[in-house]
DNA sequence: TTGCACCTTGACAATTTTGTCAAACATAAA
DNA sequence: TTTATGTTTGACAAAATTGTCAAGGTGCAA
């Protein structure tokens, strides 16, 4: 099926979107080389044919998915936009992404913590840390928002934002959401995240 | 060195608080029977003898640790305190169990993402929610916290708690935080999170 | 058509992980 | 001391997972 759907040379495509669907938008974790190539519609040694091994093919799709994330994400941060605008963006930008691969994040996560993996974030991620507190700064200033420690108020947005969407499961089963409740509770986020953050 | 703190007929009880030490603690979800075998100082058949198999001992941690979680819970919303009050000993208890077992939520997730688990609240537990939903109507009736959904609330309050505990690795990596200075960090949260979600 | 480069496959081997079992061990009661 | 019960161990088997390889296939360029 999805095999046909792509050009016949784009095997080692179609296997890594496949690894990063079932990692990140189904949350199988510890799915073997078998089940990735059956749910590629492929045969498993052409894993290794294109990526040498199993642990070169994870690296990969961990590396991409940061990556592609960073990209994003500094591409609104350094946008000479308004706080306020800046983080709407963010949110739309968090959503969106999430609504493919809800398990990112948690991967990320998970997958740091066997690897030993050290700097993940670019020298320019971190240089760009203390602008963004700058911005922060000036908005409580301006009595926008609660005053706080600037990294106190990133924390909260992170968690706000990204919390729910990571812990889906968890919170529709605990609180017994039905999916359909829950897409509505989503998309109305973005007002209370804002409406939480800012004053008025 | 463990084994000598315990009576020797506590092997089973050992090996049960190694596994959970390794999941929840260490956040080494793939841990397996020899690698707990190991952490805990015994042989690794004793972990068949005691538990029959490597996913009945899973198992066994996964709904001790939800079992244990849900006790603690309910105690604290069955409670007749005020809403701030009933949130700020969620919030202390929150923080204390994730000092020693900070992965426990993110394992239960993968976990139940794994596996089919289907009722893992129990009927109190769902049965409880109307009422705090109508706790945090009133709170919004008296103008105590900004209006919106009580849903929304809830969620906003477990995310604030929850997420920056369970992505601490990623949080701390990406914002490049050091590990003094997270547990300060952590420290000064609870006030935080309780001056964004109250009005003054 | 032939040759070449690349892709795909199944068979095989190596490794890892789990589970079983009989024998050895420890301890407390008879 | 002997016996009985429950615990611990190492050896072994089975299963699952990964990686290698030679052989076969495909399409395109000469």
């Amino acid at each position: 099926m999805s095999k046909e759907d792509v050009k016949k040379d784009d095997t080692y495509k179609l296997i890594l979107e496949t690894a990063k669907s079932l990692f990140f938008a189904e949350g199988k974790f510890n799915a073997t080389t078998q089940e990735i190539a059956d749910a590629a519609g492929v045969n498993r040694t052409l894993i290794n044919y294109y990526f040498r091994s199993r642990n070169a093919l994870i690296d990969l799709v961990f590396k991409e998915a940061m990556a592609e994330e960073e990209k994003q994400q500094k591409i609104i941060v350094m946008s000479s936009l308004p706080l306020r605008e800046k983080l709407e963006k963010f949110i739309d930008f968090s959503f969106q992404t999430a609504k493919e691969y809800p398990y990112m994040e948690m991967y990320m996560v998970t997958h740091m913590n066997q690897q030993n993996i050290h700097e993940f974030k670019t020298r320019e991620q971190v240089e760009l840390l203390p602008f963004v507190f700058e911005n922060i700064q000036a908005e409580m200033d301006k009595g926008n928002i609660e005053p706080m420690e600037p990294i106190q108020f990133l924390l909260n947005f992170i968690s706000l934002v990204s919390f729910p969407i990571s812990m889906r499961l968890l919170l529709q089963k605990g609180l017994n959401i039905s999916d359909a409740e829950f897409e509505r509770i989503l998309d109305d986020r973005k007002n209370v995240i804002l409406k939480t953050l800012f004053k008025n």
